[in-house]
DNA sequence: CCTACACCCTCTAGCGACTAGAGGATCAAG
DNA sequence: CTTGATCCTCTAGTCGCTAGAGGGTGTAGG
């Protein structure tokens, strides 16, 4: 394999990544240290392409780098039972089908909101209490939002 | 209002916030700035209660601190002239359902990579599989996820 | 051959929204 | 009167990048 031999530049346009993300997942370690020209510049291959479309596809979905680190071993491994794969993915599922539940919640009341006829004051805004009382929500909702769950 | 007068600790559990984000959200101006003891730490009353609430909530739901300060001030002033308040609403329900349209592609692609069986080893797995072919996807998911997006 | 310009290199700093820790003051209980 | 929890301010670190400075290189046209 590796019959390419790409720059980052064509790298980043064949992935659809920009370039300083590349030498930064090199640097935290989702990329391998790619060979170099002699005059220092990167050299990668089409593994390189499929290895970091997977890494942006996995973001993409909203797994942390943390996830997308035990996903890719996963896949360098394939003997490896794939129970792990499916976890991480059903935790990934759970977290987001959280997050659609309290904006379904937010949603009906911000058009609650809009539709009720206020001639003159904004009046009974509920939108505080929606978002401010805690029996309101669905679900459990554990962790605030970061980047990665986001 | 404002009966009791609370510690930043006990505010802090009441609302299940850490302190120092209760000290963050008064230096950014999410939460007013407090009375203080002679000894010079802060007094809280009930209504900070359910505002550190309603913001902790608006940021679970990825809302960002920008719009949870415009939701805070919807809520702050009934007020307001009514169109303003639909406006500041409107916007805020754009943002709510595109986010909830996004997060429904998430979801129904992970759901198809989970309920692809695989139960085995991971060379056969559907997420690996899934995350390192973006053509397999079903939805578009274009753009990466951010704070704002999610 | 020279110049222009796109690309590459490393390095540092910045973003949002906190979190963690240092180093010190104060309070309430025993 | 001491102990330990809590409070204060301040700075620095986190994550996952992005932006920019300041320079080297590779290639195409004149």
């Amino acid at each position: 394999m590796q019959p390419a031999s790409l720059s980052i530049g064509t790298l980043a346009r064949l992935a659809d990544v920009k370039v300083p993300a590349i030498r930064f997942y090199e640097v935290i370690g989702l990329l391998p240290t790619p060979h170099r020209t002699d005059s220092n510049r990167r050299i990668y291959g089409s593994d390189d392409v499929r290895r970091l479309s997977f890494i942006k596809h996995a973001r993409q979905l909203g797994f942390r780098v943390d996830a997308v680190r035990a996903l890719l071993a996963l896949s360098d491994d394939p003997d490896r039972p794939c129970e792990e794969a499916n976890a991480l993915a059903a935790e990934q599922l759970a977290d987001v089908e959280a997050r659609i539940n309290r904006l379904e919640a937010l949603r009906s009341e911000l058009r609650r909101m809009i539709d009720a006829a206020c001639n003159g004051r904004t009046g009974d805004c509920r939108v505080i209490e929606v978002l401010g009382d805690h029996d309101l929500c669905a679900d459990e909702h554990g962790q605030p939002l970061t980047l990665s769950s986001a």
